[in-house]
RNA sequence: GUCCCCAUCGUCUAGGGGCCUAGGACACCGCCCUUUCACGGCGGCGACACGGGUUCGAAUCCCGUUGGGGACGCCA
């Protein structure tokens, strides 16, 4: 293509948080720049002052940041082509636009808002394009200047020329990274405003002008762009301005297949993270809805994805957002990620929850080993507090609470049973590893003559207070060790759990 | 309504004329592993929207139909 360095951007309009359909369109644009060495550019769009905040805008940033998306050049860091905020860049606007009505390719245009709404409906009603009616296109000079003096507020329009022969050809082809041919014919276009009355600057001119400043090579944005493109195109020529490459990236549809909105439930990146999702998972699910990897890889570094990424394996349809397969991405990273480090993930809920309370090496390291035995079995990283809450809660009460365990405990044979399980443990002490386990397991099996769910059911009932959970080979010695951990919440050791519940089913 | 984009299992996709009785992943259903749950392993269910061309040969190329989506704003 070219020998220039490659510099794309991401330009959000701070409204809110990062959703994930711009998350998506930032990690295309981010891919691609850092595959090719290129430069990612962050610009903020807040020309709609209604709506825009500061706020909004701080939220976006620590999103992408969140993602791992960092920028070369834009707010909070500044660059060559600073400001990167439109909001700050008006005397820009303003010259190109003053370029444009110099040229002829522009007017000034006086028409009313309320006014041009009627027309536009009126139009519509019978059956014609929804096209500004060329009014203040065919003022004379001498109303322009009578309005101007008469200081009628006015916005600055686009002159797209109908004309078969005029020498401004206002019909466009542009060959998109994803889609190939796109063409579009001047007759599909009204004039339209590039600078409102208030001097702000319309989105299909500022983008224009700030690519154009900022040298921005590739314009990588969401398929709801594309027909924006032919305004754009029209600028640059106007403007005599190099067009740049565009990508045009297909939307993230909702279940219904409508575009991914509110409605649709959690559509925030900063929901996700709530949620317990890691910024690697979301980053490859993304990247999956849309890319694919050369060899079907679907679960893949950041770093894999930077060296193989390319706009030919990158998909034109639109994708549905599947929460299930992005909760299986996100378990993927879990199952995979060291115990240390999801430790630091929950740090400040297991304090929260009393579940730790001084942070020394002998309580990081029981966490490690009881995070490390049951982060297999969440997809979600504060599903860990759930999948760990047996060991620092045994509420005998809660537990009989319980329909399956109850089920579990009714056998005649239960009372009989534990009390041999109070008697093994205190005669033969609690399991310290797997084989003494093992041990205990024999002995239990020959004095209760009982075996399998029978024997081990109700044995896994009174020690951990579900039906269900990691093996008790494991567990036991845990529970037994975690008792004894100074620094971490109160764990009831096993021989007190069983005779907390013995006592109370008797009873 | 006009313009633009899109079209392979329920979902994400591989596929770019013969390698396709269409491959993988998620989900779902079985089985195995496991004295539980989960993880994992194995297997099953399941798609080229339709109609015309082009070609010796089309999921792949062309046209049309249908369907879906997007844009038509002094929003971006």
């Amino acid at each position: 293509m070219t020998n220039h360095p490659i510099r794309v951007r991401f330009a959000p309009s701070p409204t809110g948080h990062l959703h994930v359909g711009g998350a998506r369109t930032a990690i295309f644009n981010w891919l691609y720049a850092r595959r090719h060495g290129g430069a990612f550019v962050i610009r903020v769009e807040n020309t709609d002052q209604e709506r825009s905040t500061l706020e909004s805008e701080q939220m976006v940033l620590d999103d992408l940041r969140w993602l791992g998306l960092d920028w070369d050049e834009g707010p909070q860091i500044g660059g060559p082509h600073a400001p990167y905020r439109q909001s700050e860049r008006r005397p820009t606007y303003a010259r190109a636009a003053a370029e444009l009505l110099a040229s002829g390719h522009a007017y000034r245009c006086f028409c009313e808002e309320e006014e041009l709404e009627t027309r536009r409906k009126e139009a519509e009603a019978a059956g014609l394009p929804p096209h500004y009616d060329l009014r203040c296109f065919r003022l004379m000079p001498e109303e322009v200047e009578r309005n101007l003096k008469q200081e009628k507020p006015f916005v600055v329009r686009f002159h797209v020329p109908k004309e078969q022969d005029s020498a401004f050809d206002a019909d466009v082809t542009i060959h998109d990274l994803i889609r190939g041919e796109v063409m579009w014919k001047k007759e599909s276009l009204g004039d339209f405003i590039v600078l409102r009355s208030d001097g702000m600057p319309t989105y299909n001119f500022s983008v224009v002008v700030d690519d154009h400043d900022m040298e921005i090579t590739h314009v990588i944005r969401a398929e709801e762009h594309l027909t924006n493109t032919h305004r754009q195109v029209l600028i640059y020529r106007a403007l005599g301005w190099p067009v740049p490459e565009f990508a045009h990236v297909s939307l993230i549809l909702g279940e219904d297949r409508t575009k991914l909105s509110k409605r649709h439930g959690a559509t925030s990146v900063a929901a996700y993270a709530d949620e317990g999702f890691l910024p690697e998972a979301m980053l490859n699910y993304l990247a999956l809805l849309g890319w694919s990897t050369p060899d079907g890889l679907e679960i893949f570094s950041r770093q894999y994805a930077v060296e193989h990424f390319s706009f030919d394996r990158v998909n034109a349809a639109a994708a549905v957002f599947d929460p299930k397969k992005f909760e299986w991405v996100n378990g993927q990273y879990l199952h995979a990620a060291t115990p240390e480090s999801l430790r630091a993930l929950i740090q400040v809920r297991l304090e929260a929850l009393a579940w730790v309370e001084s942070d020394t090496p002998h309580v990081r390291d029981w966490l490690d080993q009881a995070i490390e035995l049951v982060q297999k079995s969440v997809t979600r990283v504060y599903g860990l507090l759930d999948a760990l809450e047996f060991f620092f809660r045994y509420e005998v009460h809660t537990i009989l609470e319980h329909e399956e365990n109850r089920q579990v405990l009714s056998d005649p044979e239960t009372p009989g049973l534990l009390r041999l399980l109070v008697e093994d443990l205190r005669s033969h002490g609690v399991p310290e590893d797997s084989e003494a386990y093992h041990a205990l397991a024999d002995r239990m099996k020959s004095s209760s003559g009982l075996k399998g769910k029978k024997l081990f059911m109700p044995m896994r009932v009174a020690l951990t207070g579900w039906t269900h959970g990691p093996e008790l080979h494991r567990t036991i010695p845990l529970l037994e060790r975690g008792s004894r951990v100074e620094g971490l919440g109160p764990v009831k050791p096993p021989l007190a759990r069983v005779e907390a519940l013995l006592e109370q089913i008797v009873s």
